[in-house]
DNA sequence: GGTAACTCGTACACTGGTGTTCGACAAGAG
DNA sequence: CTCTTGTCGAACACCAGTGTACGAGTTACC
């Protein structure tokens, strides 16, 4: 991409619509490219300018909120007990899937099958590093596969924020109600 | 509904139009009106003749389901240890969520909001009593709302048919993984 | 200050769905 | 056997979105 080539206003409108668009596609999954472009502050002309298609604008979203994502996650200290790493991933995981919710649901019915996984192998395999680690320390179950386990606790979280929408808990409980359910769910089974 | 005044082969029709909107919707959640009336062997006109709209047939095919699936349900036996019981459910419901997946899909956006869940009333009604009783026995963790608890079972299930659509896990493997999750899930916290 | 890059609004073509209307025709009920 | 009820296909109006074309105007860059 020679962006250097870019004048100035072209790129402040890039960044516009993008900004807008993560906006409007958090509130709405199925928002027009119009209401983007108005949102933006920018003709709906040239934001197909600068995006081919409304595929390419949400992927291009998606991938920006992956990537400010993973600049938080990469803060998180996943050392020591594995339990209390986990919690610290949660709590921060948990802000994340509440906020890009309605982001995530625009990109599954806009990109192409496989796309929205492929963009989470990142996030994914910083969980599973961990996991794998509580296993080998015999912390974590290891009676399930580890990707069921990534699974439970990426549905977990995506339950809590349904709950939320609906206004059956509020955003301060998901937090520990989450932690509480996956670290019981994670806990080796008693041999008995 | 004077239904008694019907001629037959309109029941017969009504009938067609129901299962084969179940069938399509089952396999694409956004299947046009026209792919269900040509599955049902009838023409679109007929269909527009029965259901006043694709929101309405959508409806009722959702409450045949949960009908059905209430059947089912109700064949189990919910008595004695609270952890056996909550496994006879699981392995009962989860074929239930396998089956009904897509078609809950179609019918959370074709149907306004709350409706979805209103017709879960009863499934969500039954699945609570059984873990407040377990609750009373101490068997199952009373630091959570049982409200949350159904969610996560909920949420749970629904992960594992993604993961069956996906190619991760096979159908076999399920109902095991799901109940050896939320047994450990809601299992109370050891005092410590 | 000239030039290339960019933007704008309007208008258009296209797609794919929903729901309705029409008139001819078939099939069940009594 | 008749009459009501239901069915059929084709056509139509409608809507909402996507992506493109055009030409005039504006803005950054050198």
């Amino acid at each position: 991409m020679a962006v250097t080539t870019r004048r100035a206003d072209a790129q402040r409108n890039i960044a516009a619509i993008l900004t807008a668009a993560a906006e409007c596609l958090g509130r709405d999954p199925a928002v027009s490219t119009s209401e983007i472009a108005k949102a933006a502050g920018v003709g709906r002309v040239t934001l197909y300018g600068h995006f081919p298609s409304r595929a390419e604008l949400v992927d291009a979203v998606f991938v920006q909120a992956i990537a400010t994502g993973e600049e938080t996650l990469g803060q998180v200290d996943l050392t020591g007990d594995p339990r209390d790493a986990l919690t610290r991933l949660i709590e921060s995981s948990w802000h994340l899937v509440d906020q890009y919710r309605a982001l995530l649901l625009a990109a599954q019915d806009a990109l192409p099958p496989g796309r929205v996984r492929e963009l989470h192998a990142d996030p994914m395999a910083r969980v599973e590093r961990l996991l794998e680690r509580g296993r080998t320390e015999n912390v974590f179950r290891t009676d399930l596969p580890t990707s069921w386990l990534v699974s439970v606790m990426h549905n977990v979280m995506h339950g809590a924020a349904s709950e939320i929408q609906a206004g059956r808990i509020t955003s301060e409980q998901a937090a520990p109600y989450i932690t509480a359910t996956l670290l019981a769910a994670f806990t080796p089974p008693k041999p008995e």
